[in-house]
DNA sequence: AGCCAGCATGTACGCGCTTACATCACACCT
DNA sequence: AGGTGTGATGTAAGCGCGTACATGCTGGCT
């Protein structure tokens, strides 16, 4: 009578009984927890794949505990411990710029990870995410294949950012192939607002000597910013300065001009992420790791430099 | 000698060694774990409500479950229990529209809880929120002392959500009090895209009879895409049409012309409402319910009715 | 010197569950 | 009819901790 089992825990809900997870946890070893940690949920980016990464463990019966970082290192190997000591069984974590002892605390459990977001090709680590030293540097190639010489790049703050750091790098090399460089009063780090993408683009304007004909900015935030502030400036984009973002927030497409950004599958890196955690969690051969690229799109806040 | 246990915490660390929690909440029958219920991340205002929540309950030592319905009663009610079953001892939910058996559970348990951002003046529970149908008839009573009798309005999903329902009504009602009504061939319902805010505008002006003068949007990015489609069309905001969001998204400002909206502090609610629980778990004595509210943000897209 | 308070140290039980194993009954086979 | 295998059922151990309690010790008191 295997339907008996199903009547008693019909009677224990009536009754508002639940399974004690804790004691499960320890008799089973098996706890149905993972972990993602992230830098921040206040960011469409890191909250679009963890949503993602949760709908999909979710379903697969495990829960999952999400760690935000704050873009603080210690603080980020701080969460993975408390994870850890929870009995977190995989763990995906965004950017691979991270204190050693994070990922020789992992490994010492034999817990699996995966690097969700960035993807070095050179990574010691399973990625699932896209090369943003590529990306950037298609981007910059476009703008050189449009006759730009002169740039300027408004970016976040670099600090422990592997993804920032491999797309100023996208850049400089892309620039350096046609032995061109940045000039130092042409770069701007700050904050990821509008308004530090209007400051600075005040800035790079007041500096003396060439101005730049190009643009290239962090995020689509940044490059808003910038092109709100090039509009209140009454400078013509794309006719006299090229302007350029990144994520392809939904809000591109209806900037004036629209703006020439980056997009990159979120949704699907989150659940990719998920898939790949869940296969290592059972034993399945393990699965190459999945390759995601930005793709370029092209609008109406880049045109040809000099037009 | 108490650095003893001190040097042996240390030499744990070292070696690796990290409580396990489940024996800990089995043996001192505390999880030290709290749940917060939301309906999804994908949503600045709710990520922003529990990155609040979660870093001040992480300063005391608590970790939290992050639950997604996905605007889905059932699926909420699930989550809970998947919650409760993992021993949350606190709970935050988003909404008091929910199905009872989800109060019941987590009254029969005994475990504290709050609802976060609907607050209703006569609700049952405890709450840490603003008052839709209030703010709302604040921002309609706006629009009707600027002379507008004919009103639109462009909203998310009411199906399940009390919020949505609370906005409604308090536009109704404060219409009512002036003897006005909205026709039904003005109200649109949908997704709360640029793309929704967009078509409906135009279903709106197809309409024959009186147009409106005013649109009511449920939030920023309905009131954006009506924004940019009355822009695209040659209508002159706020000349011949008045144009209302709310949230105060950070482009809000910087629209053409700026959006006429409704702040809230979500930052300030998240952190309320773990004070809360966290004096509820404490045994302190009960706060009184914090009320806060909504603030009227006036800006260029809003202006007197037939100018 | 003897006594007890006070503190440090040690021990063992049990939290709620899973699971391995022992037990039992039954039916089938030789 | 006895032996053996199969499955159903029952039992107990133990997962890793916290904690209450027992034990041992020291110091200050009479």
């Amino acid at each position: 009578m295997p339907e008996v089992r199903d009547k008693i825990l019909a009677v224990a809900a009536e009754l508002g009984w639940l399974p004690n997870a804790a004691g499960a946890a320890l008799a089973s070893r098996r706890t149905w927890l993972a972990g993602v940690l992230i830098p921040t949920l206040d960011h469409d980016v890191f909250a679009a794949q963890v949503n993602a990464l949760q709908a999909r463990l979710s379903a697969s019966g495990i829960t999952v505990l999400i760690g935000c970082s704050n873009y603080d290192l210690d603080e980020a190997a701080e969460q993975v411990r408390v994870m850890l000591a929870r009995g977190i069984e995989a763990l995906a974590v965004v950017g691979e710029l991270q204190r050693p002892e994070l990922f020789e605390m992992i490994s010492a459990r034999g817990v699996p990870y995966v690097v969700m977001y960035s993807h070095a090709p050179q990574s010691v680590h399973p990625c699932v995410g896209f090369d943003n030293h590529a990306a950037f540097s298609k981007l910059t190639r476009y703008l050189l294949d449009l006759g730009h010489r002169n740039f300027a790049v408004i970016h976040q703050p670099s600090l422990d950012n592997d993804r920032v750091l491999a797309r100023l790098s996208g850049i400089r090399d892309t620039l350096a192939s046609e032995g061109l460089a940045l000039r130092p009063q042409h770069v701007f780090e700050g904050p990821a607002t509008f308004e530090f993408g209007r400051e600075s683009l005040r800035k790079c304007l007041d500096t003396a000597g060439p101005r730049p004909t190009a643009i290239i900015c962090g995020n689509d935030t940044l490059a808003i910013g910038t092109l709100i502030e090039a509009r209140a400036m009454g400078i013509d984009v794309p006719g006299t300065l090229s302007i350029t973002g990144f994520d392809d927030l939904p809000i591109a497409e209806f900037t004036s001009p629209p703006l020439t950004t980056m997009r990159v599958d979120n949704v699907a890196i989150g659940r990719a992420a998920a898939d790949y955690l869940l296969t290592r969690l059972s034993q399945h051969p393990i699965v190459p790791r999945e390759a995601f690229e930005a793709e370029l799109i092209v609008r109406g806040s880049t045109g040809p430099a000099g037009a």
